[in-house]
RNA sequence: AGCCCUGUAGUUCAACGGAUAGAAUAAGCGUUUCCUAAACGCUCGAUCCAGGUUCGAUUCCUGGCAGGGCUACCA
């Protein structure tokens, strides 16, 4: 409707502007809530135009609507707007063709390009936390809108699952975990836990040990002892002790900072697990079938977790197997000009013309940084699918830089979809206590918090639900559907990009703009079709039609509009944002009317279209936000 | 120090440069002989500051102020 009236507006601009105008000057908006019409035009833009007031201007032009446009009822203009009502006829075949549209909203499948989103990327030996928890939440729901606006998907993650923090989990489970009575070390199946928790475990403590160690070692320096390490930390330690001296109490601290760093650096435990990262290049047999097996326990632990959030992937990348890829490209590069090397022999690519700094891709040993890596895998995604046209990276907004250069270098290496690639960047997630720090051990965990939504959900809905006819499986299956539903739209419903707060008592609420409030819609109206049988449209067009019935197929009808936006935007809240506004219109709706006990069948079954369509879009809203719609709750 | 992001009711979030800045929550009041009250209605309350561009600025520009992030031959 919108499209027709502004193609009438441009044919007919000469008679009624007495030039031809540009298409920019023609704005619609949705008619505020307050006041009568459907659709807004400005008219703003025409008042220089036809050198008149606003309201001259407006008359003028809904005159000339009201005229053109049978479908249109009236137009009246207010403080520069021109207010289109539209006939209820109009809006009646609108519905009727929402209700007739299996799959009203959802554009054709691989009606657009194939699209490649990578997220969740973690590392092996942390677990998931809460910061993941919005990562995977937030790059499944793009994927899931990416293709319900036409587009195909490749689902992906880069799991790094090499380096030296990788040693540190294997170094330390060596050293430090207990024997059984059988002679074995710990394991998930001995112990009874997660792998991914066991290995972390182990992580943190080696991290214990090392700052240990370098606490000894630096009370050891402090007395003149240097036994353990070369002359050159002896020189270093004493000239930081000497610069430490007519300091104020900043500086010594920042002193007192690169001390430590230093004695890290020199604990016989980090020694010992940069010996092992070198053995597992040269893949040492042992160190090897160590690394495979505590990384399967992770994966397994992984596992679990990918599958109680209900995320998935197509297509898995391991830094193990990519973290070579990219040198060739690089030394490619330096032939071609768009990088250059210096006289250690590290390689480098300037971007000050860019705005941007000087950046290192190959270090002087030659060996490949995380850059080098990404520009190789990148590259090699679009070998192993020919037809991918973009990607999305969905990391958190820490990396905003290192994205910016990645997507330069790809571009200047001549790679015409480096256009096509987005960073997805998010801000973090806060606890009201503040950050997340594990040093502090106010990390989230994401087992526990999922596990703790579920049973926070269980005790409200024995408190409130209508689940007597379910059977006890479908009853555990709806705690976990209204938990983590409450969770995930929780997570989702904030503007991706901004930094947000997570409140562990509102996460789980069930009233308001939340997840079970979206839910609880879908089973309401789902208990109410079951009841009211076949719907029969046949008289549709002698129906009544309330303000609040239009409303809800104005809304409707945005449904494509709006998964189209949030596609191009990257952003799930689009989606939440109005599937809120649809059910919040629909109960003001079902709160003021009889829907079954309604005696004028055309209103009835009118009001029954209504209530199905309103279900299907809540079910595809929530879909594409990862979210389940129960039927009873 | 430089660069990037963010500043909206007490709190958590909305608002293609458009009309009287929306919700939720918290506080208070009200709605069940009737389809699920996890609902609905009413009351109270906000654009960090100073300039500029514009018919019109929460939105764009400049300068402050505040919070966060990034400035590794770490990943």
């Amino acid at each position: 409707m919108e499209n027709h009236i502004k193609a009438l507006i441009l044919e007919h601009a000469t008679t009624l502007f007495g030039q031809e105008i540009d298409e920019q000057l023609i704005q619609f908006q949705v008619t505020r809530k307050d006041v009568e019409g459907d659709l807004t035009l400005v008219v703003f833009p025409f008042v220089k135009l036809l050198r008149c007031t606003p309201l001259e201007a407006g008359q003028k032009i809904g005159d000339f609507i009201e005229q053109h446009v049978s479908d249109v009822e009236k137009c009246i203009v207010v403080n520069g707007f021109l207010n289109i009502v539209f006939s209820n006829n109009y809006w009646l075949t609108q519905l009727n063709e929402v209700y007739q549209t299996a799959s009203y909203g959802f554009a054709p499948k691989g009606s657009r390009p194939t699209i490649m989103v990578e997220y969740s990327s973690p590392n092996t030996n942390k677990p998931l936390h809460l910061g993941h928890l919005r990562n995977n939440f937030l790059g499944y729901s793009v994927a899931e809108i990416l293709k319900a606006d036409g587009h195909e998907v490749i689902k992906t993650q880069v799991i790094n699952d090499r380096g030296i923090h990788i040693c540190k989990s294997m170094l330390a489970w060596e050293k430090f975990s207990p024997l059984n009575e059988k002679g074995e070390r710990e394991t998930p199946q001995n112990t009874g836990l997660k792998g991914d928790k066991l290995v972390g475990k182990y992580y943190v403590e080696f991290d214990k040990n090392l700052q240990k160690e370098a606490k000894e070692l630096i009370s050891a320096w402090e007395t003149g002892d240097f036994s353990s390490c070369s002359n050159e930390v002896k020189t270093a330690f004493t000239n930081f002790q000497t610069a430490k001296i007519d300091k104020d109490e900043k500086a010594i601290q920042g002193i007192d900072d690169k001390i430590k760093e230093l004695a890290k650096n020199n604990t016989s435990i980090l020694l010992e697990a940069k010996e092992m990262l070198v053995k597992w290049e040269a893949r040492d047999p042992q160190v090897y079938l160590l690394w495979t097996t505590m990384n399967s326990w992770v994966y397994d632990g992984f596992e679990s977790t990918y599958t109680k959030m209900g995320v998935d992937f197509d297509k898995l990348y391991f830094e193990s197997e990519t973290y070579l890829l990219g040198k060739d490209q690089v030394i490619q590069g330096i032939a071609d000009g768009v990088f250059f090397q210096k006289p250690d022999g590290s390689v480098w690519i300037d971007l000050t013309a860019d705005g941007l700094d000087e950046k290192l891709v190959l270090r002087s040993d030659g060996t490949a940084v995380y850059m080098t890596q990404d520009i190789g895998t990148a590259i090699d995604r679009f070998h192993d699918f020919p037809s991918l046209n973009g990607m999305v990276y969905t990391v958190g907004n820490e990396q905003d830089y290192h994205f910016k250069v990645l997507f330069l270098i790809l571009k200047k290496l001549g790679y015409a979809w480096a256009e096509n690639c987005f960073h997805l960047s998010y801000g973090m997630v806060d606890l009201p206590t503040g950050k997340m720090k594990s040093r502090e051990g106010t990390v989230v965990d994401a087992d526990d918090l999922m596990d703790e939504v579920i049973e926070k959900a269980e005790e409200m809905t024995k408190e409130r639900g209508h689940i007597e006819s379910l059977s006890p499986e479908e009853r555990t299956a709806l705690f976990e559907q209204i938990g983590l539903g409450g969770l995930k739209y929780y997570l989702l419903k904030v503007d991706p990009k901004k930094r947000m707060m997570f409140n562990p008592e509102e996460s789980i609420d069930l009233t308001g703009n939340t997840g079970p409030f979206i839910q609880y819609a879908h089973a309401r109206i789902s208990t109410l079709l079951e009841r009211a049988g076949q719907i029969d449209l046949s008289e549709i067009q002698t129906a009544d039609l309330i303000h609040e019935e239009k409303e809800i197929i104005k809304l409707l009808t945005q449904f494509p509009q709006t998964i189209h936006e949030a596609a191009s935007g990257y952003s799930p809240a689009i989606v939440a944002n109005y599937i809120y506004d649809l059910v919040k219109n629909y109960n003001h709706f079902y709160q003021a009317v009889k829907i079954l006990s309604e005696e004028n069948t055309a209103n009835k079954n009118l009001r029954l279209a209504l209530s199905e369509c309103v279900r299907r879009a809540i079910q595809q809203s929530l879909m594409v936000l990862g979210v389940q719609a129960p039927m009873k709750m």
